[in-house]
DNA sequence: TGTATTGTCTACTTATTCAGTTGAGAATAG
DNA sequence: CTATTCTCAACTGAATAAGTAGACAATACA
């Protein structure tokens, strides 16, 4: 599961996104906008400021604008730049790669390949789609089946 | 990440798998050599044997054995047993769905769409291999690249 | 110059989850 | 009836997550 942080960052980078190219947005508004603890956020774009993802200006009209083109920040870097890695094993991870604790060797794995897999294709979907892209949201969730 | 809990349920029932049809297998077999601290994974197959996937004995010659042939039982299933979804948050998952918290309304959510389709192909990828497949260990990692 | 505004940073706090242990108890074989 | 092996509830300690507090720094504007 993604933490509550990243999926805050998430969100917050979206409603950058949205208002790209319209000067600098407050922290407050998007506290608001995305219903995400204010305070909370201020450790959010400041972490995010300092990967260099987002530039900030302080002062009267200051706020965060996104220093890159929406165009260019896939889900997936967001993910990996909040949480390390896509992967679901330290193992299977190919830029956060260690060995898992306790387990066997590596070449000894009998999930490893599998984990592997799992991990390239999620990074494919998530580095598919951009923050400038306009998702179409599905229709909430009635039943309840994973 | 999967926590260090399922990744020794995940090794446990290997073991039980490769040995499946020869008898209960004794909990401290399946520690040393899955390299699993003993007492801890009392509290991990108790739990498998609460589940009805793993059968117990007690007293002398007792042990663990699958209740269920490896060919029926699939790594997403184990994941989902002991993590409780496969999906990256909450509004992803198909059986354990639930809202996310401090979340927009589903219908607004921009994300969504592109969590169910991780979660599928996850899913997709997971329950296509079952324990009584024997996957090839890849070799293990040089570079350090996700 | 100075004051209001807005972000930055370090250091907490508090809650939750994870990883693992303790220890008493119950079933079974012989 | 005793040794063996699993069962179960409760507990501990460490780490991580989620969020808050509060002093500080930059900027705009009067």
């Amino acid at each position: 599961m993604l933490s509550q942080k990243t999926r805050y960052a998430i969100r917050a980078m979206q409603h950058l996104a949205d208002n790209y190219g319209q000067g600098p947005i407050q922290l407050a508004q998007i506290a608001e906008a995305q219903n995400i603890p204010a305070k909370f956020l201020t450790t959010i774009l400041s972490e995010l400021s300092r990967f260099g993802i987002v530039d900030s200006q302080r002062g009267k009209d200051g706020g965060y604008r996104l220093a890159v083109s929406p165009i260019d920040i896939t889900y997936g870097d967001l993910i990996r730049l909040m949480r390390g890695s896509l992967a679901l094993v330290p193992c299977a991870s190919r830029f956060a790669h260690e060995k898992c604790k306790n387990c066997l060797e590596e070449g000894d794995c009998r999930t490893r390949a599998l984990m592997l897999e799992v991990r390239d294709r999620t990074a494919e979907l998530l580095d598919g789609v951009r923050l400038s892209d306009r998702i179409d949201p599905v229709p909430a969730q009635v039943d309840d089946q994973d």
